[in-house]
DNA sequence: CCTTGTTTGGAAAAATCTTTTCACATGGGG
DNA sequence: CCCCATGTGAAAAGATTTTTCCAAACAAGG
């Protein structure tokens, strides 16, 4: 069984009796801030603490560790485990499974792979780009890679319904010139590309920029040479144990995106949503 | 009037298009543990990321750092920053975004949504689904509703990697008793079916049905009409509050089970995606 | 006022870390 | 197929940090 490794600051309260006066001064400004004012070299936490150099060092010694070193590890090991600890890590996703299973495991990557994803979106950019993309002046255009596809597909159904002027750039990307011909500047293109990253989606982001079109790449973690000429990309978390990539986050971020369009545009979205449902029972009464 | 000092999160994002592969990689590294992967010398961070220390070196002062050191206290800074501001530390997804920001909602909702999709998992059918998914003596079929034809899309991109003999059930309904016709008992239909359900999938789910058609069924926390002749059926929980029905958590599901079935058809499949691998190459050499 | 034991910080030596240089590797373009 | 541009890491050079040592300062008791 492994000991439980108390924190620095467990140790400064257990050895706080044997501490001298100097020693003391230092633990304070490091309790009062900490973890931070212990994680700067020996020097610059003992000039800032208004005490010298071998003070600190003689007083992680009598707190147990080696040399200064083991004792700043010690305190980024405790910053590294508080970060992974609020998140509330599900021990058993599916009810009566062994952890082992891999539905298990699949659910804890994945959701790793989420947490990553969203917590380093940029709101900024984020709210930017909804602001584009219910931008119903200009037209908006969906694209996807071989695997991507599919999401592109999906954002097109539901793009399509939220505001007017959508068009899904069909898969096969020889056609794809005939839809720049009509691209504008101001125009919106939605591109979806994670590894392997594509010539040819490459190439039609280039051309799209050339003619003023504001493109919206939505890419892996490792993010795509289209970054370079987008004017937003976000990262989505893609990597699992197996020989393809999980686009679960890549789903979740753009049905963000669809909700916070959806927002954007209201109440003309509900507007379409009405219509759209009329034009639904119509098509069951002539069956 | 002090300038606002961006984060090193920021800077990453921001001059994420200037760095190279190995930088990126550490990037990455501290994107994951942030901050205390940036915390420890330049030689100690390099090599846990799995880089070499120039690379670090260089790439601190794209961000704009004179060096290392500089980066270093960066990070010190934020970290001091965020520990003296209120303590009361409610779990944020969006860095910074207050949690009535859409993101934060969307990502709360969409969390309970996946919990409680899996939680309902059971095992047992979970396992034999896949059994019969990785069943490559007979033909699998895949078919999806308006909204889920994009799942059913993406799945079939993937088992058609995964294993042979699997057919895609194009989005016109008109076509499917074509695919009917060849339909043998012990073949595999996978349909998904999400609210509002659709008339001619259950037709076509009863038809299979009759000449003893396995049929596994992706649908909603309510269950669609066809759970009575399927002889497996998952519910993924899909509410959000919008005019729409997020995904996300079906995404899911249907990744576990490609990811299930990939194991369990192994190594066939390794070889199928080594032959896919030469076969993309060819076809970059052709152009 | 002296003595003794303890504490403290300056300074130098030892160790470590950071930075720079340079040669090799890699991959795209002619 | 070769060449060139760019990216990468080994290693040396330089800077900093950590540690050790020691003398000065201090407090308490005789």
């Amino acid at each position: 069984m492994t000991k439980p490794a108390p924190t620095v600051r467990e140790l400064i309260r257990q050895h706080y009796s044997e501490l001298t006066q100097s020693e003391r001064k230092f633990a304070q400004a490091l309790l009062e801030n900490y973890p931070a004012a212990g994680l700067a070299s020996i020097t610059i936490v003992a000039s800032s603490a208004e005490v010298s150099t071998p003070t600190v060092a003689r007083m992680v010694q009598k707190l147990g560790f080696k040399g200064y070193p083991q004792f700043h590890q010690a305190l980024r090991s405790e910053l590294e485990a508080k970060g992974s600890g609020p998140t509330k890590r599900r021990e058993k996703w599916a009810a009566e499974a062994p952890d082992s299973h891999l539905l298990n495991r699949f659910a804890q990557t994945v959701t790793r792979n989420i947490e990553q994803t969203f917590s380093n979106i940029d709101t900024g950019s984020f709210d930017a780009a909804v602001a584009q993309l219910a931008d119903t002046e200009h037209q908006l255009y969906v694209v996807g890679g071989r695997i991507t596809r599919s999401l592109a597909d999906y954002a097109f159904t539901h793009f399509q319904a939220v505001r007017p002027k959508v068009t899904y750039l069909t898969a096969s990307s020889a056609t794809w010139p005939h839809y720049v011909l009509d691209m504008a500047a101001g125009d919106t293109l939605l591109l979806f590309d994670v590894r392997r990253y594509e010539a040819n989606l490459e190439r039609l982001a280039e051309l799209a920029a050339e003619r003023g079109v504001r493109l919206i790449l939505i890419t892996d973690q490792w993010a795509s040479p289209i970054a370079r000429v987008a004017h937003f990309s976000f990262n989505c978390w893609v990597e699992i144990p197996s020989a393809w990539d999980s686009n679960t986050s890549t789903m979740m971020l753009l049905e963000a995106l669809i909700a916070a369009t959806q927002e954007a545009c209201w109440p003309e979205t509900r507007d379409r949503y009405e219509r759209l449902d009329a034009l639904f029972d119509l098509t069951r009464l002539f069956r």
